[in-house]
DNA sequence: GTGTGTGAAATTCTTCACAGCG
DNA sequence: CGCTGTGAAGAATTTCACACAC
């Protein structure tokens, strides 16, 4: 029910420590501008609430990150990453549901994610698509298929509950898409399909912070 | 490193439980609306992504929830949700960073998180401060301590990168706030506070699902 | 038959402990 | 010495399997 690795040489990486990776990857983005040369375990695990074994596990998994006996060298570990990872691989996006969310994420793309390529954004209010003011070709929803397929689009990010949207995942599928970014607090349904789906689900967050205050005091 | 539960007769209920149990009130909250009266482990558990078992077990934390051999009853599982996680328990919330994010979660607040109220704004950028056209009051962040031991004020929501943004923890602890989500990519140092937080970082969410892909073709 | 509740098994993930390197 | 790499131990979570209820 959750994606798997099916990389060649690669040992399979376990969820967990993939999104830890990730986070990795940002912290040393971060301390790259401030011209960090090393950085141990220790370090990293503090600033993401792990303990240091933890993250050795983690960076074991990508190979051996080819260090000394004094931390890593922040600029060869995050180019591994990068490399196994795939992040600097460039891929075409679009945007599902053009609201303060969608419009946010199309102009802070370039910063937040140089890698990714917003080629369309979708909304079922025609009204809006007439009225928005964006950097990008706008279409309603009913045309996805045929756009993912032409604009060799890859991953979907929806901000929002259109009109229709328990229809969304179908088209997307259809144009065969890869994955999607869910911020919406419906539970697409994905069938069987093998399209990896990662759900963000704001308001689920603030409940679960919620019964942790309720659970703790 | 993480929470946990230290209520008293209720057995500790898991990070992944809980997490799911939220997502599970969400979904009965939809349902209900549609006058759904019964529903099963299976299907909720379609809906999530998970096995039933998975459900099954989850439903177990909060005590039997008293069902017959045909699903549970909508109603009477979203009322024992809501009261052992707390979740009808009304409580007050300030938002860090008055850029869009931040203005979106404030106007959309009352819908999304009725039993949250937003009683303060806080920004580094004074201009912003006076321009702003909001209906809550605003400050600047050096007030944190203040107005947050003032107006009761238990869970903060951090949006966006303020200046001094390292400084942003500390002063919330001062104010003796319960409970941080942080939808910025900084990891936030909280020492060995007993806070809780909530990282939502979404630069990373695209990261891990592009590496998703790459590990998967 | 369909579906829940739950101990036991299996799996996955984390933590430990220590060898080896700079 | 401090820090990484890693097999082994330990803990937490998920999955299984079956008794019981409708």
């Amino acid at each position: 029910m959750n994606a798997k690795s099916g990389k060649k040489g690669i040992e399979r990486i376990p969820g967990p420590t993939l999104s830890r990776l990730c986070k990795i990857y940002g912290l040393l983005e971060e301390l790259g501008e401030k011209g960090e040369i090393s950085i141990s375990s220790k370090y990293i695990g503090k600033r993401l609430g792990v303990g240091p074994h933890n993250i050795r596990k983690d960076v074991g998994y990508i190979g051996e990150a080819g260090t000394s006996g004094s931390g890593y060298d922040a600029r060869k570990l995050k180019v591994q990453i990068e490399e196994v990872l795939g992040l600097k691989k460039k891929r075409n996006a679009c945007i599902i549901g053009l609201g303060t969310l969608g419009i946010v994420i199309i102009n802070y793309q370039k910063t937040m994610f140089p890698n990714l390529r917003i080629a369309a954004g979708f909304d079922s209010n025609v009204n809006k698509l007439e009225t928005i003011q964006i950097s990008i070709p706008v279409y309603p929803t009913y045309e996805i298929p045929e756009v993912v397929k032409r604009d060799h689009i890859e991953l979907a990010v929806i901000t929002e509950p259109v009109l229709n949207i328990e229809k969304i995942p179908g088209r997307l599928i259809q144009g065969g898409i890869k994955g999607i970014i869910n911020f919406t607090p419906i539970n697409l349904d994905l069938e069987y399909e093998k399209v990896h789906l990662r759900n963000i689900d704001i308001v689920s967050e603030f409940r679960y912070l919620s019964a942790l205050l309720n659970l703790s005091e």
